[in-house]
DNA sequence: GAATTCTGTCACGAGAATGTCACTTTAGGA
DNA sequence: TCCTAAAGTGACATTCTCGTGACAGAATTC
């Protein structure tokens, strides 16, 4: 029968923007949701879930970078891919976009092609980092489930807080390669948390205690940080 | 198996419009109801159950807004989809209608076939919410009776308010997986139902109490959400 | 209309999570 | 072996978060 089309989100406060990305997204297969300010596309991009979000960076009252980081504070909506659209090429607005997580840019006046491409590319990767499909990811006997916010080891529940969770999550996806306190602080606390890099061990070493003997597979790597191990040893 | 035919509530003052979609859902398949106005509509809908109902936003006397709330308010006639009609796109109207819960839209003048598709969109949408057919919805030992708006623990009914009961039963079709408070909210509430989320809190607590000893089964995840444990502890 | 129930908000307090610091221990080069 | 910088550890202050009871307005019921 039919495949599952996947839901993309305009939000764009123009109409003839929006119209220009549903006929070309409908054309390329995707299902097309719109929003006509910040605050309705939040609202429907919480309630939807939809696969990518295209976002206008200029709106008035609520702009793309507010509701970017509102969808990014939380779990449900907080790793869906992000297209930013931006009026012009400017740098300053390409970086405020990047640090509050948007995936990718489109400068306008663009053209439709690009976008269902780039929305395309950006879609693609999703299985990476999945939705509404919880996803599971291993390294050993750690098992994680963001829908659940729960971590496993073997079979167990840890308690962790937020935090550990997160911490831990970006170890895991990262098994074997070397995670220094400053990539650590950034992609954990965030683009602008300006905190001690101490404060990373600090968890570290709670993380440890609550993984019991496995708090082994997170090894320190002298001068350069943590990494996580599939082998104790 | 012969498959019983869905009926569709056609609630519009004009008589040309009922007769078009009158025609048009019979030829797709759909039994049609008919309804003049808003307060007959709504007499028909909670008498009939329809599997969906298309209501027009105009009309003298009782709005199709007015007649949305009411029919929103209470259980059996709170979850039958609604298809709305509205004279213009205007975007005022658009954001009105969904915030009393319309699950769609077309805006007139309308191609017939473009209404039987989005009924039949709306339709399908059901078994997740099903409304005729009474879904019980099963966590550890709680059950859930949509059409009568009942919920039982270990066969013993719960005097459950009608908020309580869509919380409760949001968190039952969810059983495992963390729900923020925004999306609860927004699910239970309302798309902008713009309430503080510490309201959410108070109604955990209301609904933990009515559970009892269950009530634990309500899961705080701290700086999360909510969730809803089948085992205990 | 009066009484009752339902809802949303608030303020308070307990407890948890978090970040920082001072102190101790360890790794690894000289 | 010794020395120093880096990392581990425990304690602490602060900030958040959540549970709770009270209350007022709205909606329902009688």
């Amino acid at each position: 029968m039919e495949a599952m089309r996947e839901r993309v989100l305009v939000v764009d406060d123009e109409p003839d923007v929006r119209m220009l990305l549903r006929t070309n997204l409908r054309a390329a297969g995707f299902d097309v949701l719109e929003a006509a300010n910040g605050a309705e596309g939040l609202a429907i991009a919480k309630h939807e879930l939809p696969a990518v979000i295209i976002l206008d960076l200029m709106m008035p009252e609520m702009s793309g970078v507010e509701v970017c980081r509102a969808l990014r504070k939380h779990p449900p909506t907080s790793r869906i891919p992000i297209l930013m659209l931006t009026a012009k090429a400017a740098e300053e607005e390409k970086v405020a976009g990047f640090e509050v997580g948007a995936d990718d840019y489109v400068t306008k006046p663009f053209s439709p092609r690009e976008v269902v491409l780039r929305v395309r590319a950006v879609a693609r990767r999703k299985p990476d980092q999945g939705v509404s499909k919880p996803i599971l990811a291993r390294a050993g006997l750690i098992t994680m489930d963001r829908a659940e916010m729960t971590a496993t080891i073997g079979g167990k529940k840890l308690g962790l807080t937020s935090t550990e969770f997160r911490l831990l999550e970006l170890l895991v996806r990262r098994v074997g390669s070397i995670q220094s306190r400053e990539t650590l602080l950034s992609e954990v606390w965030g683009y602008q948390a300006n905190l001690d890099t101490r404060t990373v061990d600090t968890h570290v070493r709670r993380l440890r205690e609550k993984l019991g003997r496995a708090g082994r597979l997170v090894e320190t790597v002298r001068g350069s940080g943590y990494r996580l191990n599939t082998t104790e040893g």
